[in-house]
DNA sequence: TGGACATACCTAAACCTACTAGGTATAATA
DNA sequence: TATTATACCTAGTAGGTTTAGGTATGTCCA
């Protein structure tokens, strides 16, 4: 359940999209949950889209790892749940940023080698 | 609504990496599985590792959907399994590209807005 | 006044992919 | 002969994401 200490990254071709992609968006500003998924859907040119009931868990393990943390927001007699980045996540936000560009980076080389080369 | 049985899926953010580029590989020529997991290590720049043990689940299933094909070959009197991609694998190639080719476009608006105009 | 709808949050369980970690066997090399 | 490289294989599992349901409040408007 816990993963204490052997947090081990089998690098994965690919997954932490989602991940990358909120602590982008908290680096940013504070948001909520609500606000996020559709900021998702906005900022990547509408072609990706995050379903509601996924930023949640998402949100929570996050928190759980310390890389966001989270405060109550009155708006209008409702509640909401801010979430700001940490340290440790703008730490993760880089490390993440890393994985996406190498593997990106990868597949591009894999499925343009011949053509001319990509900038 | 309701959609059918097991096979279709979730948008994900991404998965499918190894397939698109395993049928990748295939599509430009025939390939034992032993190669191909290097291959993929060199095609990417050295960047991506498949793990050798994954490649022939991955094969497997490629060839239970129908999208490649194997036959054997010997070389040295070893045998060899070599794949070929099949016009079903030709077309699960061009939709995992374009897959990729979006989900790469949104992460990219995402990561980089802001920022000048993307190549 | 009440019904529909958007907002806002939540969770257990299912689902898939891909990885781990082990295995077999042959050929080449030292 | 022992070791290394080649070549293939699989059961079990991890782990990230989605599904599919739920609760509750505020707003609009007929």
């Amino acid at each position: 359940m816990k993963k204490e200490a052997a947090k081990k990254a089998s690098q994965n071709f690919l997954n932490g999209v989602p991940i990358l992609l909120v602590l982008k968006l908290l680096s940013e500003k504070e948001m909520y949950g609500y606000e996020i998924v559709r900021a998702i859907h906005e900022k990547t040119g509408r072609s990706l889209s995050f379903p509601e009931g996924s930023i949640y868990p998402t949100l929570h393990v996050l928190e759980e790892d310390g890389h966001v943390k989270s405060r109550e927001k009155a708006h209008n007699g409702r509640t909401r749940l801010y979430y700001a980045i940490t340290p440790s996540g703008t730490k993760k936000l880089e490390q993440l940023t890393g994985e996406w560009r190498k593997v990106f980076q990868g597949v591009h080389l894999a499925l343009d080698a011949g053509k001319a080369g990509l900038s």
